[in-house]
Order: structure tokens, then C-alpha cells, then sequence
DNA sequence: GATCTACTACTCGGATAGTGCGTGTCCGAGTGGGGCCGG
DNA sequence: CCGGCCCCACTCGGACACGCACTATCCGAGTAGTAGATC
């Protein structure tokens, strides 16, 4: 899985306590100390994927698109790790004995079954998560956390 | 993930009806039109996993090393595509400010935990579907099958 | 004729190239603000 | 003094190298069977 999919949801819950203020990538990345680039390239996915908003030039910058408690770590993974599911099938049935060839295997064969109901499980555990979850999770054991990302964002000099 | 996965599961699968003789990597390919070389090298992952018994030289070739019941479809996901979960965290809160350098932020991160509770729902689906059920399946859906494969490899010449 | 031995053919096993995707970086397009000039 | 215009600095966006893992392949190690020679 790719790397950035951690970066985003991190930033992604740091930006749900930033509403109101685009923060540029580079400040998200510095939060991190991540490659400031990188993680805008990350970041670009995520505007693609209708997950954030952003905005070019000064007092530019990335910010939620839509509530927190409406983007799943689903939506996240997806936007960055592409919608692909991680077995592919390649319908080798077809190419064995006794095949026919008006059959598509994706459905019918029994060990493409098998791992589409896994990923589907994996899949259904991170749509029922949101971002709004994880973080009032985070609230929960450490209540000073969205003031203290606030105030790095904010008393950070312009 | 690995696309010698599917070939492995399939694999299996035939090598659970032809108990008691060994089959070589070059007809189990043949039966799928499969690079030999490559399969082999798969073959040779889940022989060190000990899922296959293999033997060299004349009348060599490959066999399951357990009953099919024992032998999960995530057995076989682990043999080939390795022990690693696809979501590694990598602690990046121990960058961030207000970090504890002592804490394991791959148990504490709340992301990390979310991660690798949809990775374990992965897994146990997985578990729970052994080589033998998905075998039985097929035998269902296809009585003949199990005869199939054991003709096309015993009765292929020397 | 039987037995031991050497050879051959065949298979697994690991070491060796080729290639696509993730990783990392850079420069250009677009934008808002601030300074300067003119009225 | 006030308004408009121009320049500049800053940020996102996409285009460009690099490295690693997956893909694919080949040759050597080891073994079973067989043919031949010897007793």
C-alpha cells in the first residue's frame, strides 16, 4: 500500500480541527517533517478526489471539501491507493481445460469469490470509519490535541 | 498483490485431488498455460511455508504437506506474498510536535489501529476459508472436476 | 543370471536480468497582495 | 490624499528522474531409474 495514505489521513484529522483557514502543504508537511512536495502530490489526489478544496496562490491552500464525518478512511485509501482491489483476478479458469469461454470468472470462480468477500470485509471495516470517528477518538484520550493543532497552524509566523 | 497468489490457490486446489502422487511445476503450469519457471518459483514459496512436499529428480515434483482443511486461503496469501500487512504505519506522530519518544505509536496511533482492525478482518476472512472448502465448492457446482484433473494428469504421457 | 556401478535424464532450488510502479523532486501556471505612479 | 495599475512573491498543479520490488528466466545441485560390466 502506498506510503502517502498515512500522511493523508493524518492531515486529514489535523485538518478537521483547521476549519475555517486553507493550510498550505508545506506547513502540513512540517507538521510531520514530511517531504513538502510529496506530500502535495498526496495531498492533489485527495483535491481530485473531491475530498479536499484547494486554493493557488497567497493565503492559498488545502482545507476540507466536505464534514469530516462524511470521509471514511475508505474514501482516503481509494483516493490515494487508486480504486484497484489488491487481488486481481486474471481468469486463468480460462485458459485450463474444459473452459468456456462466455464465462466470466471474476463472478463465477469460487477463489475470486473467496477473496472479494475478504477485501469487501477490509473494505466495509474502513468505510465505517470517518475521519469525524478518529478524530473525536483522539479527543477523547487527548483533549488538548485539536487546540495545540490549531495553535501550530495559527501562531506559525506568515 | 503478488499474481502468483491466484496461481498458488488454483494449484492447490488440484493438488488436493491428486493425493499420492507428486506432480511436477511443468504439468501443473501446462494446465493453466502458465510461464513453468515462475509457478515454480511460487511452488517453491509455499514449500517453504510447508504447505507443499516437494521432491527432487525422476518422479519428483510437488504435493500438499497437509490435509486440504488445514490449508487456509490466508496460509497461502502469507507463503507468497509475504508475513507484512499492506498498511505498515510508521509512526509519524513521533515527528510531530508533543511527541513521546517512548510511546509505540503503532498500538496508540488511533489511524494505525483502524488500519490493522480492517487488516484483521481481511485475515480472518481468509483463515476461515480452507483449500477443502473451496475444493468442496467446486465439486458442487462442478461433480466432475476432481476427475478432471486427476485424468489430465495421469493420463498425459511420461 | 545376478549384482554392483556408473551414467543419464529429469526435477527442484537458488542466483541472475528485465520491467512497471511507487518514491522523490523540480519547474511552470495561476492568484492575491503590496508598492508605485498619476490624478 | 485617493484610486488604479503593475510587479512580485507565494501556492497549487503537473511533468520529469530514481530506486525497488514484481516478473520472468536460466543454469547448477540432487536423485531415481537404467544400461552395462563383472563375478
Amino acid at each position: 500500500m502506498n506510503e502517502g495514505v498515512e500522511w493523508a489521513m493524518h492531515s486529514c484529522v489535523n485538518l478537521s480541527w483547521t476549519t475555517g483557514a486553507a493550510i498550505t502543504a508545506k506547513r502540513l508537511a512540517a507538521f510531520y517533517d514530511l517531504p513538502t512536495a510529496y506530500l502535495n502530490k498526496q495531498l492533489q489526489a485527495l483535491t481530485r478526489a473531491g475530498i479536499l478544496t484547494s486554493v493557488s496562490g497567497p493565503k492559498g491552500g488545502f482545507q476540507l471539501a466536505r464534514d469530516p464525518k462524511n470521509i471514511s478512511l475508505l474514501d482516503i485509501v481509494v483516493a490515494i491507493d487508486g480504486p484497484d482491489e489488491a487481488f486481481r483476478c486474471t481468469q486463468i479458469l480460462k485458459a485450463g481445460p474444459h473452459a468456456d469461454p462466455s464465462v466470466d470468472y471474476t463472478r463465477s470462480c469460487l477463489i475470486s469469490q473467496a477473496m472479494r468477500s475478504a477485501e469487501l470485509a477490509y473494505r466495509q471495516e474502513l468505510a465505517a470509519q470517518s475521519i469525524a470517528d478518529i478524530a473525536a477518538r483522539v479527543v477523547s484520550h487527548t483533549p488538548e490535541a485539536p487546540d495545540r493543532v490549531r495553535n501550530h497552524f495559527t501562531n506559525l509566523k506568515a
